[in-house]
RNA sequence: CGGGGUGUAGCUCAGCUUGGUAGAGCGCUACCUUCGGGAGGUAGAAGUCGAAGGUUCGAAUCCUUUCACCCCGACCA
C-alpha cells in the first residue's frame, strides 16, 4: 500500500477527552475517530488491525472445532421474556420498538438467540455437542462508557456457545476453549493470564477469565509466585492466617472516647490493627442486619460476602440507626459480644487471639478478648479480600497481585437458558432431555486496546507482529528530487510485495521527520529507509520499532533480512 | 443515577470577571526557500461562539431553560 493511496489520519496532539495510553494513541494513530460516547468509527489503518484479531481468533476456534455461525444485532423481545432476562436486565439492555409497535432489543449477547436456534434445529443426541460461534458487534449502553474502545457501547465480540448432553462432554469442550483462547493470546503476542472467575449475572458453575496484564486494568487478579493458581481477586480464596500462640490475657473493658475507626482504635491503644477485631453490619435477606468479622488489617470481600445465603445481594451496609437498635451503640464501638444477630467470622478473624473488639457501648471497646473463653464460635467463611503477600490457597508460594485488562471469558453455563427456553433433544432412550451450555467471549476490539496499553513508548504504538496493519515501512527520503531514488524505491516495493511482504509505502512528498514520526506513531515494527547518500554504497538501512536498533544492509539483502526476522513470515 | 467539569475554526485552547462587528498555535490549500527526525516565509480557505428563550441600543460575554460531551462512584467483554 502507497501512503499517497491510504491516507494516514494521524495527529499531533493528545485528545483532551482521552484518558488512557491506548485510546489517545488510538486516536492518534488515526485508528478509531468518535461518533458519540462509547461509538467509534474504524479507519482503514484501525480496522485493518482488528481483521487480524478476528483472523487469528476465526482459525483458532475453527481448529478447536467451533462452527462459524450469524446471529442478528437486533433481537425479539418474546426470546428474551422466554429465558426471563427481559425483566432482570437493567437499562443496559438498549429497547425500542418498531413500527407494529412490537418490543426489540440490541443484543448485548446472544444466549436467548443461540438458544432459540438450537432448539429448533437440533433434535438428536446424535447432533451434539456442536459449537456455535459468531464474530458480531454487541451493543451494551454503559452507565459510563470511557477509554475508547475499552469500554464502548458498541463492540466487536467473539461470542461462542456449546451444547452437551453430559457434564463431561462440557468439561472437554470447556478444555478445548481454554487452550483454545491460550493459543489465541498467545499467538496476538500479548503477556496473559488465565484466572479464576466469578460467574456473575450470567449465571453457571466453572469460568475463567483471560486478562491481558498492564498496569491500567480495570481488574485485579491474584497469582502464586510458585505454583499456577491464578484468580481474579473478587474470587481469589484467602486463607487462614495463624496468629502466634500466646497465654491467654484478662478481658477488660476500656474507654476509647471519640475512636471509632481501626487506625483511631489502633493508635489510641496502641495495638497493630491485626490484633483488632472490625465489626461490620450489613443487610441480611430476612431484612435484619448480619455481622460479618473481619481482621482490622483485612477488607470485606462484597462478592464472597453476598454469596452467603443469610447477606442480602447487592451488599449494603446497615444504617446507623440499624446498628444502634442491633448493638445498642454507634458503628464504632460495635463488637460481637452480646449480639443477637447472626454473626460470621472471616477465618482470618476466627483465629485471632487476645484481641481488642467494641464493646458494644459508645466510646468502649473490649481488650484481651478471646474465642470461646469470651465470644461463643460463630459461623466461619472466607470474607476478605486477599493481599499481597498472602499464602496461595493450593499451599504452594505466596500471592502476588497484578493489574489485568479482561479480554476473554469463558463459563459453564450449564441448564440456566435450555432449562428456561426448553433446549431439549430425544436422548438414547428416546426421551426429552435437557441440553447442557457452555459460552465463551472474547472482546475483540478491546483486545486491540489491550494489546496498544501492553506495547507503546513515548513515540506511539509498538504492534506485535500478528496484530500490525503493516508489516514493513518504507520511507525514502526527498524521492521527488532523485529519479535514482525512485526507482529504488519503486523496485524495492515491488519486489517486497512480490515476497509476501505487506509493506507501506511513503510515498507522500513529506519531509523525513514527518515520515519518520507517522511510522513510528501507526507502530510499524520494521522500517526500511532509503536515501541518495544510502545509495552512494548501495545500501539501505533498517530500524527496529521495538528495540530500536538500526543497521544498514545491502540493498539486494533487504528483503532476505526482513523475510529472516522473527515473526515475519 | 448522584457529585464535579467543559462546550468558541478540523484539533488544542485564549477571549467571558468589567457587554461594543471573532482570536492564537497546530492542521489544511497555493507559491518560494529548505530537505536524515513533526522546517521557515508569503498569501489564503475555514466559526449561525452547543441549542432555545430572555435582559440590553448592542450578547461568545449577563439571566433562564435545554442538549451534548468529559471526569469521580455503583455495572461489564
Amino acid at each position: 500500500m502507497r501512503t499517497s493511496q491510504f491516507p494516514l489520519n494521524t495527529v499531533k496532539e493528545t485528545p483532551a477527552d482521552a484518558e488512557i495510553v491506548s485510546h489517545q494513541l488510538m486516536i492518534r494513530a488515526g485508528l478509531i475517530r468518535k461518533l458519540a460516547a462509547g461509538l467509534y468509527n474504524w479507519l482503514p489503518l484501525g480496522l485493518r488491525v482488528l481483521r487480524k484479531v478476528e483472523n487469528v481468533v476465526r482459525e483458532e476456534m475453527d481448529r478447536a472445532g467451533g462452527l462459524e455461525v450469524s446471529m442478528p444485532v437486533v433481537q425479539p423481545a418474546e426470546l428474551w421474556q422466554d429465558s426471563g432476562r427481559w425483566e432482570v436486565f437493567g437499562p443496559e439492555l438498549c429497547r425500542f420498538q418498531d413500527r407494529h409497535h412490537r418490543d426489540f432489543c440490541l443484543g448485548p449477547t446472544h444466549e436467548e438467540i443461540i438458544t432459540d436456534l438450537v432448539r429448533n434445529e437440533i433434535k438428536s443426541y446424535k447432533q451434539v455437542p456442536v459449537n456455535y460461534y459468531q464474530i458480531q458487534t454487541k451493543f451494551r449502553d454503559e452507565i459510563r462508557p470511557r477509554f475508547g474502545v475499552m469500554r464502548a457501547r458498541e463492540f466487536l465480540m467473539k461470542d461462542a456457545y456449546s451444547f452437551h448432553m453430559t457434564q463431561d462432554s462440557l468439561n472437554d469442550t470447556y478444555e478445548a476453549m481454554y487452550g483454545a483462547y491460550s493459543r489465541i493470546f498467545e499467538r496476538l503476542g500479548l503477556e496473559f493470564r488465565a484466572v479464576l472467575a466469578d460467574t456473575g449475572a450470567i449465571g453457571g458453575s466453572l469460568s475463567h477469565e483471560f486478562h491481558v496484564l498492564a498496569d491500567s486494568g480495570e481488574d485485579a487478579i491474584a497469582f502464586s509466585d510458585q505454583s499456577d493458581y491464578a484468580a481474579n481477586v473478587e474470587m481469589a480464596e484467602a486463607v487462614a492466617l495463624k496468629f502466634p500462640d500466646e497465654a491467654p490475657a484478662e478481658l477488660a473493658t476500656v474507654a476509647t472516647p471519640g475512636q471509632h475507626s481501626i487506625d483511631e482504635v489502633s493508635a489510641f491503644l496502641k495495638v497493630e490493627p491485626q490484633r483488632i477485631l472490625k465489626t461490620l453490619l450489613v443487610k441480611g435477606t430476612e431484612g435484619g442486619v448480619v455481622a460479618l468479622l473481619l481482621r482490622g488489617d483485612h477488607e470485606l470481600n462484597p462478592i464472597k460476602a453476598t454469596k452467603l445465603p443469610s447477606v442480602a445481594y447487592p451488599l449494603e451496609f446497615a444504617s446507623d440507626a440499624e446498628v444502634r437498635e442491633a448493638a445498642s451503640c454507634a458503628p464504632g464501638s460495635v463488637g460481637p459480644k452480646g449480639l443477637t444477630i447472626p454473626v460470621i467470622a472471616d477465618r482470618s478473624a476466627a483465629e485471632l487471639v487476645n484481641f481488642v473488639c467494641g464493646a458494644n457501648v459508645d466510646g468502649q471497646h473490649l481488650t484481651g478478648v478471646n474465642w470461646e473463653r469470651d465470644l461463643p464460635r460463630h459461623e466461619v467463611a472466607d470474607l476478605r479480600l486477599v493481599v499481597e503477600g498472602d499464602v496461595s490457597p493450593d499451599g504452594q508460594g505466596n500471592l502476588r497481585i497484578a493489574r489485568g485488562i479482561e479480554v476473554g471469558h469463558i463459563f459453564q453455563l450449564g441448564t440456566k437458558y435450555s432449562e428456561a427456553m426448553q433446549a431439549t433433544v430425544l436422548n438414547e432412550d428416546g426421551k426429552n432431555q435437557v441440553l447442557t451450555m457452555g459460552c465463551y467471549g472474547i472482546g475483540v476490539s478491546r483486545v486491540v486496546a489491550a494489546a496498544i496499553e501492553q506495547n507503546h513508548d513515548e513515540r506511539g504504538i509498538i504492534w506485535p507482529e500478528a496484530l500490525t496493519p503493516f508489516q514493513v515501512a518504507l520511507t525514502p527520503i526527498n524521492m521527488a528530487t532523485s529519479e535514482k531514488l525512485q526507482a529504488t524505491a519503486e523496485h524495492l516495493y515491488t519486489t517486497m510485495k512480490a515476497a509476501g511482504l505487506d509493506v507501506l509505502f511513503d510515498d507522500r512528498k513529506a519531509r523525513p521527520g514527518v515520515m519518520f514520526a507517522d511510522m513510528e506513531l501507526i507502530g510499524i515494527p520494521h522500517r526500511i529507509v532509503i536515501s541518495e547518500r544510502l545509495l552512494e554504497t548501495g545500501r539501505a538501512e533498517y530500524k527496529n520499532r521495538r528495540d530500536g536498533e538500526a543497521i544498514e544492509i545491502a540493498l539486494e539483502e533487504v528483503i532476505p533480512f526482513l523475510l529472516s526476522r522473527p515473526g515475519i513470515a
